[in-house]
DNA sequence: CCCATGATGCCCT
DNA sequence: GGGCATCATGGGT
């Protein structure tokens, strides 16, 4: 099941949460990449100061977050990856969740030649691990970037849905690479599912 | 295991 | 011109 606009709508900790053991799937006319959602972080806008909005800033680049919520945000970082978020509550509030880890089920040969140009059988044991397992390397696999940006979810291209619901337990900590966020790098805006080998750091 | 470093481009001031 | 919601690599322990 897909899921529609009413579940990006909500309180963004709530859907941060929630996106966990859901499913990211990209298709690339007709190639499939698929994969869990493990790891997630909540970006709140106004009043977070490692959100691209916060304090309201408004620029082209941000614009997205202002826009309709089920819709993806995907920025460049460090002039070589790119970072996808899903869009949340109402138009007009600008908050995101960034997915930072998945676990790999549809178009694992490709992800292996997309990330390391490599056949999914030459993969060391350390680059099996490392198909999915943070922000940059996830979006590489799976051939997410700034053509991306602003895609509909609740379209056929790119979309997230709930296959089979299974139990885990959540761990919710502060957010990765924020330490210029001053307070709101304490935060505990981070969440992941307990155990799982995608997770992009552990602690 | 850990830590340090370089790659590289776009945004924003 | 500074800085960034990252990653791979290389060297030391």
């Amino acid at each position: 099941m897909k899921l529609e606009r009413d579940f990006y709508i909500r309180d963004t900790q709530t859907v941060a949460r929630e996106l966990l053991g859901k499913v990211l799937v990209h298709n690339v006319n007709g190639k499939i990449f698929s994969g869990k959602i493990v790891e997630t972080e909540a970006y709140l806008g106004i009043i977070d100061k490692a959100a691209h909005s916060y304090g309201g800033k408004r620029t082209k680049r941000v614009e997205i977050m202002y826009g309709p919520p089920g819709r993806a945000y995907i920025y460049l970082i460090y002039g070589m990856y790119y970072c996808f978020n899903v869009v949340t509550k109402e138009e007009g509030t600008p908050e995101a969740v960034l997915i930072r880890g998945l676990e790999p089920i549809d178009g694992i040969s490709l992800m292996a030649k997309n990330r390391f140009n490599k056949e999914l059988s030459q993969l060391t044991n350390a680059q099996l691990k490392n198909l999915t397992n943070g922000p940059g390397k996830l979006c590489q696999a799976m051939e997410l970037d700034k053509r991306l940006n602003g895609e509909d979810l609740c379209g056929d291209t790119l979309y997230i849905e709930e296959r089979k619901v299974e139990s885990f337990n959540i761990i919710n900590t502060k957010r990765i690479g924020i330490d210029y966020a001053e307070e709101a790098k304490d935060f505990l805006y981070r969440y992941y599912i307990e155990g799982n080998s995608y997770i992009s750091k552990t602690k």
